[in-house]
DNA sequence: AAATTACGTCAATAGTACTGACATAATTCC
DNA sequence: GGAATTATGTCAGTACTATTGACGTAATTT
């Protein structure tokens, strides 16, 4: 059972005496491991993983950006989108336009089959998060935004700027 | 560019009008992408991934608990933690006892190695919940903590309460 | 004694990611 | 105009995490 040269068990809990947020640590990822099982749950009726929700959300969110744009926000390489680009335009759920000023580049945008599905995928997800508020008894949003967007190497904060989030009305400014 | 029967392009950016929470639900996004990123680090390290920092955060946080149990915490099979646990038991930073009323249970328990270890990982993340919460200015980390319970599973709520989170003292009732 | 439970393991497969290399077309630089 | 760079696509190989299904063993329960 337990290896000759084995070290001891260790038979206390790790506390936050030593200074450690252990709760929110936890918290976190009990909350994003439920928050992505919802749209995982319909990904699967598509034969579709996570990866395509991350693509067809951002592209939904900022139509027209292009492939570069693309990997730059969610931080993998050329060859992981590849694939999982390919199937989402196959399954005419994307369509990729050629840059007007630079032909080179593939803009991306949503169809309206895409955007549908963009959608259903949110749905459940916006509803965790509106009960979520409720429940705890959370009047202001504006707290939880804060304390997320605060979470976000401040580096990458840039990223989220780019859609107006809800309460500033306009700034589209891409064309 | 764009395959014949494929739809139109939509170049207008999804937004909040459709009662969707999408501000929260791309901060989740971020937050949580960059909150992994710290340990994935460290991991890299010890040629480890995601998994072996799951399995050996509720080990330490839950010592003496069964193979089963640790399944259930984790929402995997048996079959995916295999791997992951037989490597952590290899390097010394778990150890298996043989349950004390049920012979046929291992009880895993960390080594000071994997006491250790967990400590590095846990650091960077706590330092950064820390840093959110003085950055966002909210003094009372019990609303962030009830907002992210909220947005657990109500029926696995009950794997949270498992360890008393920071405020209640003592009731680590195991034996 | 038989059924069930807890655990371990083997085989095959899938999804997502990686690095490295190479090709093509378009743009920019000199 | 020719060379270098950029944007994208693709091929090959690999790694990690996860899956389902099947089987074996020891221990407990019925």
């Amino acid at each position: 059972m337990t290896s000759p040269a084995a070290g001891k068990p260790i038979r206390t809990a790790i506390t936050d005496e030593d200074g450690i947020d252990f709760a929110i640590i936890e918290l976190f990822f009990f909350a994003y491991r439920d928050f992505t099982s919802d749209p995982d749950q319909i990904l699967a009726d598509y034969g579709f993983g996570r990866a395509h929700h991350r693509v067809l959300h951002f592209v939904n969110r900022r139509p027209g950006l292009t492939v570069a744009e693309l990997l730059d926000v969610l931080k993998i390489t050329k060859q992981s989108l590849a694939r999982v680009l390919k199937q989402l335009i196959d399954t005419d759920h994307i369509v990729q336009v050629q840059g007007p000023r630079d032909r080179r580049q593939r803009e991306l945008y949503p169809t309206a089959k895409g955007r549908a599905l963009a959608l259903a995928l949110a749905r459940p997800q916006s509803r965790r998060i509106r009960a979520a508020l409720e429940d705890s008894g959370t009047t202001e949003r504006a707290t939880i935004e804060r304390f997320l967007e605060a979470m976000v190497n401040p580096e990458l904060r840039a990223q989220i700027d780019i859609v107006p989030a809800q309460t500033s009305g306009k700034n589209h400014g891409d064309h």
